[in-house]
Order: structure tokens, then C-alpha cells, then sequence
DNA sequence: CTCGTTGGGTTGATGTGTCAACCCGGCCCG
DNA sequence: CGGGCCGGGTTGACACATCAACCCAACGAG
């Protein structure tokens, strides 16, 4: 109907391989953490950042920043794990509550961490072998770069303000 | 606090930098195009996969099938679209209903392609430049293709029940 | 002092995705 | 003929994301 391509052939395949590829993969993985032990992508993206902190705690915006999350989206999020009983909002001296990983937050990233780690070696980087994967994180840096430095001048993206 | 890393640290260095630059690029594409066009890429999907058919018309199975939607997401969406004017469920003599593209919906997705199409070149394809993409889309079919193996025989993934 | 601004954080409305249940017409098998 | 199952599709309830508005303490300038 509308005739396409708007990229060349062999850049709209690629690029659509990649698109297959990135959806397949995140379906996949977010299924697994679900299905065999109740946490979304969220919950064990929130629960890796606390479990790699020194003292298990963390302020919220230091949260926002190492996800990249916007600050009502985590604000909600961490509302939602707390009433799971995954963290807990403690109050401090100065002003602003810390987010602490729980016991039970401890457990369950400790137990689904390594079959995890071992679905993405799996379907990922043992599909890509080491030297395509060593390419692979340089181009990823690139590209966030270039993004980057486009939006620095152009749009505020995650909110810096 | 806990002690990862569940991947060495090369691999694990590229696979962050990996999940990165999925989540910037896939976040400035679809600002970009809510932005500037009010169309969601989910909107995008659907438009694209319509447009692209011959008669601008489709069964929702179709679509279910090239998206690797669930029927039920795409049921509610085609129903958000419908109400947005952006296309239609039109009856025809075989029971269930066939899903057009309105004008709206075309004009659309010509006015937002070309400046999308622009911008996955710049941010993507000419960062990869001809030879990475070209071993990225042989690596993405490889990817897709191992989890499909994993899953046939495992689990249900896109309910094919 | 006071008023505007900024930064960290919460809230509510709304749009979107997911899961499970359901509807219904065809089809196969007894 | 009478179920039982199956495939395409819808629905409702709920989890999640996004946006804009708001709260409030701290700070800086007049």
C-alpha cells in the first residue's frame, strides 16, 4: 500500500533483526523472572542497584539515577515494593526517607540472580561469543553517546531539570 | 552488600552497556514520535504492518502474528486506535472482522516515517556503519533462533496454543 | 525578612500491557 | 444428533508507566 522502504533493504533488515532480537530477548528474560520467582524486570533492576550498594541502602534520587528512571515512575514503583515487603522507606535525621533492601528483597534477588545470569549467557552472550560481544559493548557506547550529545542541546530526555 | 558479579566482568560490562543502549534509543525513538506526531510505537506497529499490506486491511491474527503481540493487547489496542480514528474494524461475510487503515491513519504514518527512518539512521545505522550492522542482523537472527529452539520445547512464549 | 526559585519527592489521572476468563462458531468423534 | 474441543476474538481486573500538578524545605537576592 504505502511503498516503503524508508531504510534500504539491508539496513531495514538488520535493523528489524535487531528490533526481533531486543523483544525476544526481553520477553523472555522478563518471563522467567516473573514465572519462577514473582519479580518483574523492575523489581530486580531496583534490587540489583540496592544488593551492589554498600550498606544496602540508597536515596531515591540516587536510584533515579543509576536506573534512569523519571522520579514519579520510581516513586510508585518503590510504593508497590514496599507493600511487597521487598524494601522499606526508612526515615533518617536529614530530610528524606532511604530506601533499604529487606531481608526478603536480600533473598530473592540472591536466589533468582544466578539462573538469571545464566539465561543471558545462554541466549546472549554465548550466542554472540566474546569477540562480537567485546564489539557489541563498544558500539552500545557509541551509540548512547551519540544520543547523548544530540539531546544536551535539543531535548531534556531523562529529567535533569 | 551482596557480592555479583554472576557475570565476569567483561561480559558483564558489554551487557550493561547493551541493556543501555536499548532503553536510550528505544526512549528518544518513541518521545520523538509522540512527540512530534502523537502516535505511541505500539500506534507505529500496527500502522506500519497495515500500511505495508497490500490492501490496507488485515485480520487480527495477521497482526498478531507479524507484531508477536498477545490477541488480548491487541485487541484493547486496536480498540484505543479505533476510537482515536486511526482505523477501523470493518465487517465483512466471513465472521470476524477485518482491520483497515483510515485515511487519518495513513496520513499518519507517511507524515512520521520518513523523520523516524531519519533518526534510526542517525542514532543507529550510521553509528554501526554497513559492517557491524550487517554482523549485528546475522547475530540478532541467531539470538531469536535459540530462544525460539529453547522455547518450543519448554514454554509457550507467543500463545501459538 | 520575604519572596521567588530550585531540588527531592509524592500524588492522581490517564493510557497501556498482562493475565485469566469467557464467548461463539466449526469441527471431530461417538 | 449431541457433546467436547479448538481457534479467533473480546472483556475485566489489575499491574505498570507517564504526565502534570503539587508539597515542602533550603537557599539567594532584594
Amino acid at each position: 500500500m504505502s511503498k516503503g522502504p524508508w531504510l534500504d533493504d539491508d539496513e531495514q533488515k538488520a535493523w528489524r533483526s535487531y528490533l526481533l532480537m531486543t523483544r525476544t530477548l526481553e520477553t523472555h528474560l522478563e518471563r522467567h523472572l516473573q514465572r519462577d520467582f514473582g519479580l518483574s524486570k523492575s523489581d530486580f533492576e531496583i534490587l540489583v542497584n540496592l544488593s551492589e550498594s554498600e550498606s544496602g541502602r540508597m536515596r531515591a534520587f540516587e536510584l533515579s539515577r543509576s536506573t534512569q528512571w523519571e522520579k514519579s515512575r520510581l516513586s510508585h514503583h518503590l510504593t508497590r515494593m514496599e507493600k511487597r515487603g521487598l524494601i522499606r522507606k526508612e526515615a533518617c535525621e536529614s530530610r528524606y526517607p532511604e530506601i533499604a533492601i529487606t531481608e526478603a528483597g536480600l533473598a530473592a534477588i540472591k536466589e533468582c540472580a544466578p539462573a538469571h545470569a545464566a539465561r543471558v549467557r545462554e541466549f546472549f552472550v554465548d550466542v554472540f561469543g566474546p569477540d562480537r560481544m567485546t564489539v557489541l559493548g563498544e558500539v552500545s557506547d557509541e551509540v548512547v553517546a551519540t544520543i547523548g550529545k544530540h539531546c544536551d542541546t535539543d531535548c531534556p530526555l531523562a529529567d535533569r531539570s
